[in-house]
Parts: C-alpha cells; structure tokens; sequence
DNA sequence: GTCTATATTATGATAGAC
DNA sequence: GTCTATCATAATATAGAC
C-alpha cells in the first residue's frame, strides 16, 4: 500500500510557471472553502469557480478532494509560520513580557488577515478524524508545544499567570482566532467592527493586559 | 395562497405524542448536524438517519431544510436558557462576583453538554447571511445585550478588568464555547481530557480567575 | 402519521480531444 | 496544460399509496 502518498505529489516536476499559479489559486480558494464549509462542506466544483478554473484541473494538480486538503493545509500553516516570522524579525528585545506580547500582536494581525486559518482548523477539531490526527501531527502539535513551553517560562517569570498552561494558552489561542473569525457576528451584536486596525490592536492589548498581566511596566 | 387562520396548516393540530416525538428526535439530530457540518454541509438524509426517521418526514414536520434549521435554533437557545436559569436557580448570593462566577460555571457546564450551541452559531457567524440576520435577532443579540450590560456592572464594581467590554465578554465566551467545541483537538495536542469534569472545573475557574481579578476574597 | 417511488439538481471523479 | 463531455452517486424536495 503507498504511503504517505501527500508528501510526493504527483507534480513534482520542474513546473512550468502556468501551472504553479493555477496550483496557488486553486489551493488559496480551496483554503477559503474548506475554512467556511469543511471537508464535506466545501465542493470541488465551488473550488474550481472560486479559483476561476474549470473543475478538472483540480484532480489533474491534486489527484483528489483529499489530497488538495492536505496541500491547502500545508499552505495555509507555511504561510502562518512565515507571517510570524517576519513580524518577530526586529522584534529582539529583551524583555520577555515584550517579546510574547509582539507575538501576541503578530497572531491577531494575521488573524485578521486571514480569519480562514483558525477556521480551517476548527473545521477538523470537532470530532475525531484521520485529517485531525494529521493535522496535529504535521503542523498543530509542533506549534501548540513550543508556544505553550514558552508561556511556560512566562508564568515562572511572573508575566503569565499561574495555572495549567495548556488551558491558558488556547484561551488566548482563541481569543484571537476565534473572535476575528467572527467578525460578522461580533460586528451585529455589539458594534465592533474587527475590519478596522484600531479594533484589531484594541482586542491585543486586551489580550496581552488580560493574559499577561505581570511585569507591567515593560513597555515600548 | 393557503390563509393560515383555519385553513389546513399541515403542523398546527392538537399534535399527536407520537409526532411531537418524531419532531423532537429530529431537531436533535438537526442540532448536531448542522453544528459539525453548517447549514450547506448537513444533508436532511443524514439527519432523519441519526434520528431514527425517514427522510420524507422532514418535509411532513418542517416543510424544508431552512425551516428545520430555524427550528433546531430555537430548541438550542431555549435549552440553554433553561439550564442556565436552572444552574442559577439557587445561586441568589450577594456578592456580584459570586454571582458571575456561579454563571461562568454553569455555562462552562453547558458547554460541556452540549458543545453544538457554540458550534452552531460559529458555522453562520463567519459570514454574513440571512440566518445569521435572524440569528442575531432572535437569540444572540438579546443574549449578548444583557451579558454584557452584567460584564459592565462588573467592571464599575472593579470586579472585571477594564477595557471594551463587548470583547471581553467575546473573550469569555469564547474561552468557554471554543475550547469545549474543540475536545478532541485540545485532548491531542496538550493531553487534556475536557470530558472529564475536573478539567471542565478547572477552566471554569481558571476563566474565573483571569477574567475577573477583582475582590479576590469573595468565594464559597 | 408513515412509507415507497421518483423528479431534479449537484457532486466527485474520469476519459479523451486539443 | 487545459478543455468538453460524461458517469455514478447523493442531494433536496415532492407525489401519492397505505
């Protein structure tokens, strides 16, 4: 039986140029779908429209749905990674309450930016599926263990509250993805438009004051 | 056009046992699938399956899909204002923070029970639509109305921290509803088993703890 | 109140022309 | 590398028997 049959694409050639942005519209609008809709939500066919190519290029770049699920959520985590990145690149100071709340800023820009990465996941997180093992194998796992190790030196530094880590850092995990997720709904019941930057770098002072409390006053 | 006043509304009999029992297996079954897949992921087939019933019956009870959904939103809201009151039946205790803290409990409970309610409002409210209209409405904006006018006393008693409180009770909520929603993710990356319920009891305290600092000595 | 049968449309996937 | 045409399946919804 072939395994690990998404980490060889059939398309490993030397791609002519044409066929990369095809490959990158189909797996930006297959983001946009799966986040909104799911797995069985989203259709191929829609993926297809949204991408503005006819639908039987997508089994000719990615063999099936299942496989440009997999390319999609490779894409979206590069690019979250890669975001990160380059928002922490000046970023070397040495107050450690000051580096956690630049990387704190960082999540909710992106966040706001692209909503579909928190949905996406939560698409897969709800019950029990081959997708979510992978998904916190290839990429959730990774993250999830070194953000919640170095929320662990904060608490022992007195920035972080005390109590269990795991718990804490999804609290802000969500207190970012989720509620820029909901911008529609947040924006209908209490008037907070989360499109404007003022509300975005409202909410991450929000979360760095609530979650990282300790060592005030460090600041820029 | 049919006049409703007396002329044969299929549902509005003095309705059968047998019936109102077929309705409630089905809106259950609704409530489940609609929160894992949304509104275009769910098929009726798949709900009249998980409820035991043949699909024909959706159209005999609800008439369409849109209506089964309005249905199922309504039974979800009105089982958790149910259980909250109930929670809180008993909770008539002086102390606002006690009081606060004993319906952060009791909606963490829920939540527990029955992670669909978080569910089924985040799969309509990432982007605007007609239900998320009604859903505003109806259920969530009166619900976050008066939540968060009690988040403002809170903060006036210097019981809750300062800041925008339409995104602090956000934050709350979402602390509660997300990480619920999220058991089989959470279990997988951090080892925490929200099942259980001491886990439950320590977010709750936890959500207690961060989100409202304040007149720390009140407590049972 | 419940069921079978069916009309219509949309889906995932493939074959083969260009 | 891209397209048209097509297959088998599953979806929402309806008609009508029991």
């Amino acid at each position: 039986m072939a395994n690990e049959e998404f980490a060889q694409a059939p398309i490993r050639r030397k791609r002519q140029p044409r066929s990369v942005v095809t490959q990158h519209k189909l797996l930006d609008a297959a983001i946009a779908a799966f986040a909104e809709n799911g797995f069985d939500g989203a259709s191929t066919r829609d993926i297809a429209a949204r991408a503005g190519v006819h639908h039987p290029l997508i089994t000719y770049h990615f063999e099936n749905k299942r496989k440009l699920w997999h390319a999609a959520a490779d894409r979206l985590f590069e690019s979250f990674e890669a975001s990160i990145a380059m928002s922490l690149d000046g970023t070397d100071r040495s107050h450690p309450r000051d580096r956690a709340a630049a990387f704190i800023r960082s999540c909710v820009r992106y966040a706001q930016l692209k909503p579909e990465l928190h949905s996406f996941i939560v698409q897969e997180s709800k019950e029990p599926s081959d997708r979510l093992d992978w998904l916190v194998e290839t990429h959730l796992g990774p993250l999830c263990e070194r953000t919640i190790s170095g929320l662990q030196e904060l608490q022992q530094l007195g920035v972080a509250p005390a109590g269990n880590p795991g718990l804490l850092f999804n609290m802000m995990r969500v207190s970012a993805g989720t509620l820029l997720a909901l911008k529609p709904e947040i924006r209908a019941t209490t008037g907070i438009d989360l499109e404007l930057d003022e509300a975005c770098d409202e909410l991450a002072d929000l979360i760095v004051r609530i979650f990282l409390p300790g060592d005030v006053a460090a600041s820029d």
